[in-house]
DNA sequence: GATCGCGCGTAC
DNA sequence: GACGTACGCGCGATCC
């Protein structure tokens, strides 16, 4: 016999009911939603299960069934009915349209009622489709459909992997036969619903009872015999709730809906309303995948080959006077890859790709990298011929080490972005959201995974689209994001200070840091042994052995093996530092644990990780400066990161004996002294941290002779202590609980420090107010030179997410401005080194330099520096560095 | 076997 | 619930 075909009735209220309320959680606690703030939660959720089923069963017919507002046929049976149910939230009923949007755009048809719920609805298309030869499908998570089950109806509920139940799966789940269903939910009722039930009978004596009497009318004629006072009690004198509450719990099936088949044919997701609404709802990947490719646009990309085409385009670029550019490299690190082809456009839809170095079987492997390169120096650095791109600092630092030294920087479309928007700012992301179409990424054309293949070795033919691709889109883009820059008032900000940036970026990672290879290994070897030493002692007190890295079997060993006090943080067994260190005072094993950390943590994040990234061109060590990550401006790094280089304790600090200068050369690190809390008596133009600052005084020192008072009589020593807590708190927007725990006094007396140091310098306390209530009105914060951070949580009604918010915008000025003046420093100090030759900047940590510089020059060198990162900025008070020099970053710090 | 989120810890 | 900005390691769950 043929299988028939299946319909899939999909209860789509409560399915969307229960994507509300399932515990999906952004990271900062609140409810998935949309860039407009509209919550999207649901529509999320109940979209994942419905594309799952589209595609795990590729139903030939399918419809979602909605409840429409207004009384049902139940609200007139009773009056009670659904009276304990709480109204919709708004959250949720904000969703609906978009949820019936979402089923229409995946193809799904939609079906109501006026006067009767979804349930109903589709309780009577089962039966009709089963009647009409088809087998159906409801798709819920609701047991009360378990009354429908059999002769061809089955449910299906898709949480989780999915399960299937039949007339069998219903017994075992719900331990009576389906046609006995609505009979157990007549007497145990249903609080949510305000089905009464039966008073003394809950939902197993329900089932044992159907179970033992076959059916209600049964149970009741004999509710005399009922073994149990109180059901038997309840069934005399509920007799009639129970026929009642029976009725509200039977799932109507003689709806006036008519079963038309072609009317429930699944008709396939469309491509452009799915694209369209997910874009709308900020759905990224969704968007992702059904966005249009560029197949339907009409591009001309051309592979050059040959000295005369490459000397051809060299002039064509020329000629143009500007063009978009990308290097394609062979693999990610910029000072390690080789150029495998270089594309570039001048035109949009139009680009040429120049393969110099494939592996692969196409025709043009290329031609010699020298040969080509030659051809196009000129042009690539010729100022004057200005240059696009998306991250030119790559492209630039691969070029340089071919020896083309890249001029004429004009548009970062990656830089230009994320100054308009810190949001996610990759080329493909930017393709979608200006060009409206899927760019290619490198993994649709290299492959993913463990089986990615390298550019190289493509056949040149295969990467041409990829790489006509980004060069045409980074020209496209260009101008789009500049007018983008010029109505955020940030071109100025652009100019002057992130795009004069890139060459000394290109410089400071070209030139890398020296490592002394032998002394990290002294370090790793010494600690290995103090680590053995520990690990010993640590199973000896735990008992067995165990792995320490995870927190998981420690807190096992600590909290139930050895059943040390939990102290709760967040309810949660946490084994971190704050909690071991108290523990630490009624046991041994935690100051181990700590001890054991700290040392592991140093030997596996620096001393084995550091040799391993020393370039094997260069014997050094080339961190990547991220341009444009942080939210405030700040610079990153990473591979390796070199701004947490450890420094507080006496052992970490160890390792930075292993970054050296080269023979004949010293170290010169330079620090701002204090600069966020200089930029903050700027910015509040307080009268009194101005002149702290300008009389050169010991700033915390003098907050705490403010605060606290000079007749306080206290250890001057601790009052400066706490007032440098209070001072950073003020820094991060810290409440006075988490100030409270950090300076060991109760809330009480911590806030009594805040209001005292508001009450001390009234200007702060109106720059901070003030600054909200500027973002509150424009949805921004601004540093002194321009640079912006979008704040919209500011109006939230979550209190969380307001207070957050309010961090964020007291936070950014003063961080974002201190990290505007220090790359105007390195502008300025890179500027006037770079034409001596005996010094080169070698790194940059937020309001540190570090220079490294010939053995006879650094006195030279050492005022240069300062002038420059002294004169970064004119403020209200000076800015101040401190230098410090020595033949590694240990003894060169000040 | 690769990937990803989490807990934790380092810096300023 | 409670401190801003980053990156990276090891673990272990999950996906394939």
């Amino acid at each position: 016999m043929a299988a028939k075909p299946l319909v899939y009735l999909i209860d789509g209220s409560s399915q969307m009911y229960r994507a509300f309320h399932a515990p999906v959680r952004t990271a900062d606690g609140g409810i998935l939603r949309n860039a407009h703030g509209r919550p999207t939660n649901a529509v999320y959720i109940f979209v994942t299960m419905l594309r799952k089923l589209l595609n795990d069963f590729e139903p030939q017919y399918i419809a979602a069934s909605f409840d429409l507002p207004g009384r049902t046929f139940r609200d007139d049976l009773s009056a009670d009915y659904k009276a304990n149910r709480a109204p919709m939230p708004d959250e949720l009923a904000v969703q609906i349209p978009m949820v019936h949007a979402a089923c229409e755009a995946l193809g799904v048809p939609i079906l109501t009622s006026e006067r009767y719920e979804a349930d109903d609805v589709i309780g009577t298309l089962a039966l009709k489709a089963v009647a009409a030869g088809f087998d159906a499908a409801i798709v819920t998570m609701d047991k009360d459909f378990f009354q429908l089950v059999g002769a061809g109806i089955r449910v299906f509920n898709p949480r989780d992997e999915g399960t299937w139940y039949d007339e069998e799966g219903v017994k075992e789940k719900f331990g009576v036969a389906p046609a006995q269903v609505v009979d157990v939910l007549a007497l145990m009722g249903d609080a949510i619903d305000n089905i009464k039930g039966v008073p003394g009978i809950g939902e197993k004596g329900a089932r044992d009872l159907i179970t033992q009497y076959g059916d209600l009318e049964t149970l009741l004629a004999h509710a005399a015999d009922v073994k149990g006072k109180r059901a038997r009690d309840g069934l005399l004198a509920h007799a009639a709730d129970a026929r009642d509450s029976r009725e509200l719990a039977r799932l109507r099936t003689d709806v006036p809906v008519a079963f038309d088949p072609e009317a429930l044919r699944y008709r396939g997701a469309s491509r452009e309303r799915c694209f369209e609404i997910f874009s709308e709802l900020g759905f990224r990947t969704l968007v992702a995948e059904y966005a249009p490719t560029a197949d339907a646009v009409a591009r001309d990309y051309r592979l050059v080959s040959g000295v005369e085409e490459v000397r051809a385009l060299a002039a064509r670029l020329r000629a143009a006077g500007a063009f978009a550019l990308r290097v394609i490299p062979d693999r990610p690190a910029a000072m390690q890859a080789a150029i495998v082809g270089l594309a570039f456009s001048t035109a949009a839809r139009d680009a040429d790709y120049l393969p110099i170095g494939h592996r692969g079987l196409g025709e043009a492997a290329g031609l010699a990298a020298p040969s080509a390169l030659d051809a196009l120096r000129p042009v690539l650095e010729d100022a004057a011929v200005k240059k696009t791109g998306h991250d030119l600092k790559f492209d630039a630092i691969v070029l340089a080490r071919h020896g083309v030294t890249l001029r004429g920087l004009d548009i970062d479309t990656m830089i230009a972005s994320y100054l308009v928007d810190a949001s996610p700012h990759g080329l493909e992301d930017l393709a979608l959201e200006h060009a409206k179409y899927k760019a290619l990424s490198e993994e649709d054309v290299c492959g993913r995974g463990g089986k990615a293949v390298s550019m190289g070795d493509l056949p040149a033919e295969a990467a041409l689209t990829f790489a006509c691709e980004r060069a045409d889109l980074a020209g496209q883009l260009g101008p789009i994001l500049s007018a983008r820059l010029r109505d955020t008032e940030l071109t100025g900000l652009y100019e002057t200070i992130e795009r004069p940036l890139i060459p000394v970026l290109v410089a400071v990672e070209r030139a890398g840091v020296r490592i002394d290879r032998d002394e990290l290994a002294r370090q790793a070897r010494r600690i290995e042994q103090e680590l053995a030493s520990r690990q010993a002692q640590i199973y000896g007190l735990a008992g067995e052995e165990f792995n320490i890295n995870s927190p998981k079997q420690l807190s096992a060993i600590l909290f139930e093996k050895l059943a040390l006090p939990t102290l709760q943080r967040g309810g949660r067994m946490s084994t971190a530092v704050e909690v071991l260190e108290e523990l630490a005072l009624g046991h041994e094993l935690p100051r181990l644990i700590l001890d054991w950390r700290a040392l592991a943590k140093l030997k596996g994040t620096y001393l084995d990780a550091l040799p391993q990234l020393v370039n094997p061109e260069t014997g050094r060590v080339h961190t990547c400066f991220n341009q444009a990550v942080a939210a405030t401006g700040r610079l990153s790094s990473s591979d390796p990161n070199l701004q947490n280089i450890p420094i507080r304790t006496e052992l970490g600090r160890e390792i930075r004996r292993a970054f050296v200068a080269g023979p004949g050369r010293r170290l010169i690190s330079a620090d701002y002294s204090q600069i966020e809390f200089r930029v903050l008596a700027h910015m509040a133009g307080d009268p009194f941290l101005i002149n702290a600052f300008r009389e050169g005084a010991d700033f915390h020192a003098r907050t705490a002779l403010k605060i606290f008072g000079a007749a306080s009589g206290r250890n001057p020593h601790e009052l400066r202590a706490k007032a440098k807590m209070v001072n950073y708190a003020l820094l991060y927007g810290k409440t006075s609980f988490t100030l409270a725990r950090d300076i060991g006094v109760t809330p009480q007396a911590a806030q009594e420090f805040i209001d005292a140091y508001f009450a001390g310098f009234p200007n702060v306390r109106g720059f901070l107010d003030r600054t909200i209530a500027q973002a509150r009105a424009s949805g921004v914060v601004k540093t002194l030179f321009g640079r912006r951070r979008l704040v919209p949580d500011l109006n939230s009604r979550d209190f969380q997410r307001r207070s957050q918010a309010e961090r964020y915008a007291v936070n950014m000025p003063i961080q974002g401005t201190a990290a505007d003046i220090m790359k105007r420093a390195m502008i300025a100090v890179h500027d006037a080194l770079a034409p001596r030759g005996d010094a080169r900047m070698i790194l940059t940590v937020h309001d540190e330099l570090l220079f490294e510089v010939d053995r006879e020059r650094v006195e030279d060198v050492s005022a240069i520096v300062r002038a420059c990162m002294q004169g970064a900025a004119d403020l209200a008070v000076p800015l101040t560095v401190d230098i410090g020099i020595g033949g590694n970053w240990k003894d060169a710090k000040p």
